[in-house]
RNA sequence: GCCGCUGUGGUGGAAUGGCAGACACCGCGGACUUAAAAUCCGCUGGGGGCAACUCCGUACCGGUUCGAGUCCGGUCAGCGGCACCA
């Protein structure tokens, strides 16, 4: 027998299947489709992570199953290829970012290519190329006319000396990653996008996915709907405050208010209010913090009281105080809340710091301790109309007297934002967008897409905080294609999100011109089948996309409400020591030096085998060894080989039932059981010392979607011809199943004796069988039989004393 | 902090509420070899016993059940996400 030689072998079918185009799918409408999606990459440069194999050959997997089960698959990928990194990369070394992507984009396509992934390469895409972004400019101006992209002042992280925006990343502990340096938050004018608007569509379809139950929870809680009321609050200056809350029926309890530093009202009151100057030091000291350090680290309540303006609480007619607080948000709801201290943690926080009073209006708790804020069991009290009523009771009673009262009325909240979608960056795409002083913000007309990154002399951004593109005069200036008149072009670009929201339309019909694909190939492919992708993913991306789509969906674009069917997630891989892999701790594994070193077949092997695919899992240089054994023993059964197309009858049942395992296990993503499956099988060729033709052919079958190269080589070798053109092994349910079956006899719950039954045995049949087993008898012996549960083909348990 | 997930031998992990530890890794013993590597065979959760066997054991505390790794309540620990990394 010649030895196993992976890279030879591994080498001849890579180029095979791309001199075959093996895995091309076809725009063959009258097939049956399958379209599977895996999350495309960023091509860092690191290069391909040894993480990003598992989810792609998972799902390559599933792709070869389903090619051999008679389908036409469609299995892209492509490069999320816009991001800082490449960005701080090009500035750093002064580099065009367009030619580091270029450069990372070869090395991660030919990586990826020696795993032997079944990817059809003809539907690459990349986010950076203008024939793609071209169109996502096109959805952005889509969004634009339908009034879902406007303007609005929000707050960046701003380097005081770097004099750059940062990603939240980017600030560490409140000063700047790279400098150190001090960071404040700085108002800009930024283009948002309203996924507030389709917040009710985003969460109602959940129904209509097969998405993992913990991912449909996450996009649950990050919509965060409530139902509350928004209740009005007038004040002494003569104004009207509207606090959002979802207790309504604790309004009696509210004993202060507050707003947050950033409420526009305190402007308004700014004479009247005795002082500012601390109000205005606060304000200044809360533009340093993160959304994220006011509200959810915050250990110790802060806040400033407004000396000069007091509210009223509409139920009662009490004079009550208004105070500002970082832990409220202009963001959320309002902007400003009633503080029902008895009944909210943080309200209850916050009155201790300041010494404000507390008072009980739900019953069940004390308050002396900590705030009451059981919904389901607390009784109204010290609450007028409202006493003696549950809080569900009570909810509802104030919003009809909120409602009579014209103080107030229900109102549904969500905690989703809108999308933040500019970004002071030059390595993203360019918003389409011009504005003329007459006509405001216009887009520009869809033939002049698409709009290209012109060359700047540096990436860095200016010195205000502005894009690199604005120091660009032949790119600002231009006509405003409304009037003809002078006008200026927008500068900021767009986030990442904005290519990865519909990259799996463009693999659809990837060359389109004339539109982003056409409506045949996106009502054929769409939706996705199948995708997987990291739990990282499941609230952004997962949730933009799922807009984006839904979008164009209103315009008529994709003809399906959504883009995915089933969605799951794999697990990280980590280092050996169980940290994640990184450079700096010196635990990083390349896959280059594994194919190397074991061939693309074990490590596909290893990262299916490593362990459950939706957890994290440390790699382990020995245990991939075990794959790299189990390959060679594959490969040495070619010495063990008899005649017979068919399975031996003492391997038949075995047989099928390892073809039902592996099939079964693949659809729910139980790679690493379905290769202790074969493993056991090749276990038994051995024990018995051969295997037939057909055996050893089924094997190879099912061994293929996991072990692409060698399988093939071997299936050739006997004289089969070409694998992947075959079928999909079929089992018989009925040939699954055992004549015998050993089954315990339990005493109390304990195993007393273990005996082989007639499969399906019936219980009249088996417990005399149990009765006179010596162990059983013994055990009995001077006892009654209380009780006895019989459980077919598994137990029989005597409850005895 | 909030939300979510996870916790099983020396290690990775397996187990529709029904024999805990499948399948591997490591280790130990043996065969082959001048030797080593590779390969093959055997053993391998812990305690006790010459042995048949027996007791303990799925992070911790409690509950439901004839029976709990699995279900319920609580505690602890680790991991992930928290909107400009993607």
């Amino acid at each position: 027998m010649q030895e196993y030689r992976f890279t030879e072998i591994e080498k001849k079918w890579q180029a095979y299947w791309e001199a075959h185009q093996t895995f091309h799918a076809e725009n063959d409408y009258s097939k049956p489709k399958f379209y599977a999606l895996v999350e495309f990459p960023y091509p860092s440069g690191q290069g391909l992570h040894i993480g990003h194999p598992r989810p792609y050959t998972a799902m390559d997997i599933v792709s070869r199953k389903r090619r051999l089960e008679g389908y036409n698959v469609l299995f892209p990928m492509g490069w999320d290829a816009f991001g800082l990194p490449t960005e701080n990369y090009a500035i750093k070394n002064q580099i065009h970012p367009a030619l580091v992507t270029e450069k990372n984009v070869a090395r991660f396509k030919e990586q990826l290519q020696s795993l032997g992934l079944s990817f059809d390469w003809q539907r690459e895409v990349n986010t950076t190329d203008p024939d793609y972004f071209h169109w996502t400019q096109w959805i952005f101006i889509q969004m634009f006319k339908k009034g879902l992209a406007y303007k609005k002042e929000m707050a960046v992280n701003w380097c005081t000396s770097c004099k750059v925006v940062l990603a939240n990343e980017e600030v560490v502990g409140g000063v700047c990653e790279r400098c150190g340096g001090e960071v404040v938050r700085k108002v800009k004018s930024q283009w948002m996008l309203k996924i507030t608007e389709y917040a009710q569509r985003l969460l109602d379809d959940l129904a209509e996915v097969n998405y993992l139950d913990k991912i449909k929870l996450t996009q649950t809680n990050w919509i965060g709907r409530s139902t509350g009321a928004e209740v009005d609050f007038q004040t002494s200056s003569g104004d009207t405050l509207t606090v959002y809350t979802t207790r309504p029926d604790t309004l009696f309890g509210a004993t202060y208010m507050v707003i947050s530093p950033e409420h526009p009202m305190i402007e308004k009151w700014s004479e009247q209010l005795s002082n500012m100057d601390e109000i205005r030091a606060y304000q200044e000291k809360a533009a340093h913090k993160s959304d994220f350090e006011r509200t959810e680290m915050a250990k110790e309540k802060t806040g400033v009281k407004l000396d000069g303006v007091r509210a009223i609480n509409p139920v009662n007619g009490r004079e009550i105080p208004i105070f500002i607080s970082d832990y409220v948000l202009m963001t959320y709801g309002t902007g400003a809340i009633m503080a029902v201290p008895a009944h909210d943690t943080r309200d209850y926080e916050f009155a201790k710091v300041f010494d404000l009073p507390i008072i009980e209006v739900v019953k069940g708790g004390d308050i002396t301790k900590e705030a009451f804020t059981d919904c389901a069991t607390g009784v109204m009290t010290n609450s007028d109309f409202l006493d003696g009523l549950s809080v569900e009771e009570a909810k509802v009673k104030i919003r009809e007297w909120l409602t009579e009262n014209g103080k107030g009325h229900e109102k549904v909240n969500f905690k989703l934002r809108d999308w933040v979608f500019s970004r002071q960056r030059y390595w993203g795409e360019p918003i389409p967008m011009v504005h003329c002083e007459k006509c405001g913000w216009v887009p520009l007309p869809e033939e002049e897409l698409p709009l290209r990154l012109p060359d700047v002399e540096s990436y860095m951004p200016t010195d205000n905080g502005e894009s690199p593109l604005s120091t660009l005069e032949s790119f600002i200036h231009t006509t405003c294609p409304h009037c003809g008149g002078p006008a200026k072009r927008e500068t900021d670009t767009m986030p990442q999100w904005a290519g990865s929201s519909w990259y799996f339309l463009r693999y659809c019909d990837p060359t389109n011109r004339e539109c982003l694909a056409s409506p045949e190939a996106l009502r054929y492919w769409l939706p996705v089948d199948w995708y997987n992708g990291g739990m990282e993913h499941t609230t952004l991306h997962l949730l933009y996309s799922r807009f984006w789509h839904k979008f164009l969906y209103d315009i008529d674009t994709v003809s399906c409400k959504e883009p995915y069917m089933r969605r799951t997630s794999h697990g990280m891989i980590l280092g050996e020591d169980g940290q994640k892999m990184s450079k700096s701790r010196g635990n990083v594994i390349n896959p280059d030096d594994v194919i190397k070193q074991y061939g693309a077949d074990t490590l596909r092997m290893y990262e299916m085998f490593i362990g459950d695919f939706e957890k994290t899992a440390p790699w382990s240089p020995s245990s991939i060894r075990g794959c790299k054994r189990f390959l060679d023993r594959i490969w040495a059964l070619q010495d063990l080989v008899i005649d017979g197309d068919g399975y031996r009858d003492e391997m038949l049942t075995l047989m099928h039932k390892t073809i039902r395992k592996v099939t079964d296990d693949i659809e729910s993503l139980k790679f690493n059981t379905a290769i202790a499956a074969m493993m056991a099988l090749v276990n038994e060729f051995y024990a018995s010392g051969a295997v037939t033709r057909g055996e050893y052919r089924t094997l190879l079958m099912l061994l293929n979607p996991f072990a692409p190269h060698i399988t093939e080589e071997l299936f050739e070798m006997l004289g089969y011809g070409i694998l992947n053109t075959e079928t999909w092994p079929k089992y018989d349910e009925k040939l699954c199943v055992e004549d015998e079956v050993e089954i315990v006899v339990q005493i109390c719950g304990k195993v007393k004796a273990k005996l082989m039954i007639p499969m399906g045995a019936a219980e009249d049949v088996v417990v005399p069988m149990a009765l006179e087993q010596e162990a059983v008898r013994a055990a009995l012996e001077g006892k009654t039989i209380r009780k006895q549960i019989y459980i077919q083909n598994k137990l029989v348990n005597f409850v005895a004393n």
